[in-house]
DNA sequence: TATCCACCGGAAAAGGAGGACT
DNA sequence: AGTCCTCCTTTTCCGGTGGATA
């Protein structure tokens, strides 16, 4: 009989929000000051993977006033306006929303239910939306009427800057207040790491080198946080730096999974090509991945997608800072991206 | 200097699903 | 039941791209 070190899993899962938040004061001032109902300032926060950006916007959110409506979208599942307005008119009307709507239904739909109250629209992982159906929606929230009643905050993870994904009309109209989250410094990164532990696992089960391990090899608290739970989930006794250190892949691996959970068969088959490929060479180019994809598919008698549908499919895998793609137009190699695994 | 490489990425079209109306 | 909407996913098509090569 295996015993199990975990007292309480909640804090060792990925949509915990803690109570508290580490080193992250100033961010929560300057959201609550901007989210509030007498402020109707329009918000960009952008950082890294795993600083907070998506927890700190909830617990703010949260805490808004009663007259005050808030509606949370994924944009990596809601990646088109039209998928977005209609979770959007789902959430403010706590009705089913069926489809077959036009469009500008669905946006005359949503301007009636913003009319009388302050609302807040999260747009999380923004960049989703922006690659696959272009700006249409944030021109869109930036003129509804009576505008300054609706305020949207958008979340990203790459480095890239809104403006330069925007276009100049709707930039001008959106005006966002830019918010940059720094990553977390390898000290606070294990003070997470420790508070997290304090409060999931079983006294004395846990060595503090090995905790060192985590934080020294990753800056990702959202990777490090698997990596403890898988860690506490494979030892009955004490986590210790050897636990740790047999358990990275498995926790790389449930990290990725997660990560695509919101994707297709097709995205997993790719990402795993090129785990393949990166383990024989260096320098990776689209054409051996296309064709490492292609051999998997028919081992696993799956049929491919086309290439020019995968070429969209690795740009998701890169905006998930799973993979990082350098672009070459045209050189002897032909135009093609030089594509590596991250982490 | 013309051509080639080999993929990029926009646009259009095909095919399909869910729903309303007659 | 048939037709006409809507949007979504995927394929097909095709004009770039710019250094290397003949």
């Amino acid at each position: 009989m295996s015993r199990n070190i975990i007292s309480q899993i909640e804090p060792l899962q990925p949509e915990y929000v803690p109570s508290k938040f580490i080193e992250r004061n100033k961010i929560q001032e300057t959201l609550s000051n901007l989210l509030g109902k007498d402020s109707s300032r329009n918000v960009h926060l952008e950082g890294p993977r795993g600083t907070g950006k998506t927890h700190l916007t909830h617990s703010q959110v949260n805490q808004l006033s009663g007259d005050v409506q808030t509606c949370y979208i994924n944009c990596i599942t809601a990646d088109t306006q039209y998928k977005a307005l209609k979770q959007i008119l789902q959430t403010l009307t706590q009705e089913k929303i069926r489809s077959g709507y036009h469009t500008s239904t669905l946006q005359r739909k949503v301007e009636q239910q913003t009319g009388a109250l302050h609302t807040v629209i999260v747009l999380d992982e923004i960049d989703f939306l922006l690659h696959n159906d272009g700006d249409d929606l944030l021109y869109y929230l930036s003129r509804i009427k009576n505008s300054t009643s609706v305020n949207t905050v958008t979340i990203s993870s790459t480095s890239t800057n809104l403006k330069q994904q925007i276009e100049e009309r709707t930039h001008s109209s959106l005006q966002p207040y830019p918010v940059q989250l720094e990553p977390y410094t390898g000290e606070q990164h294990y003070n997470i790491l420790h508070t997290r532990a304090q409060h999931a696992l079983k006294p004395q089960t846990l060595q503090q080198n090995a905790l060192t391990y985590i934080a020294s090899t990753t800056s990702n608290p959202a990777l490090s946080l698997q990596w403890l739970k898988t860690a506490a989930t494979e030892t009955d006794t004490v986590i210790t730096e050897t636990t740790v250190k047999n358990t990275e892949n498995q926790a790389r691996q449930k990290y990725v999974e997660h990560l695509l959970q919101p994707f297709t068969q097709h995205h997993s088959l790719l990402y795993t090509s090129i785990q393949q490929l990166s383990e024989k060479q260096d320098t990776i180019h689209t054409g051996t991945v296309y064709k490492q994809y292609g051999e998997l598919c028919e081992t696993e008698d799956i049929e491919p997608l086309s290439n020019r549908r995968i070429s969209d499919h690795l740009k998701q895998l890169e905006l998930l800072q799973l993979i990082a793609a350098q672009y070459h137009y045209g050189g002897n190699t032909g135009k093609t991206r030089k594509i590596q695994l991250k982490q």
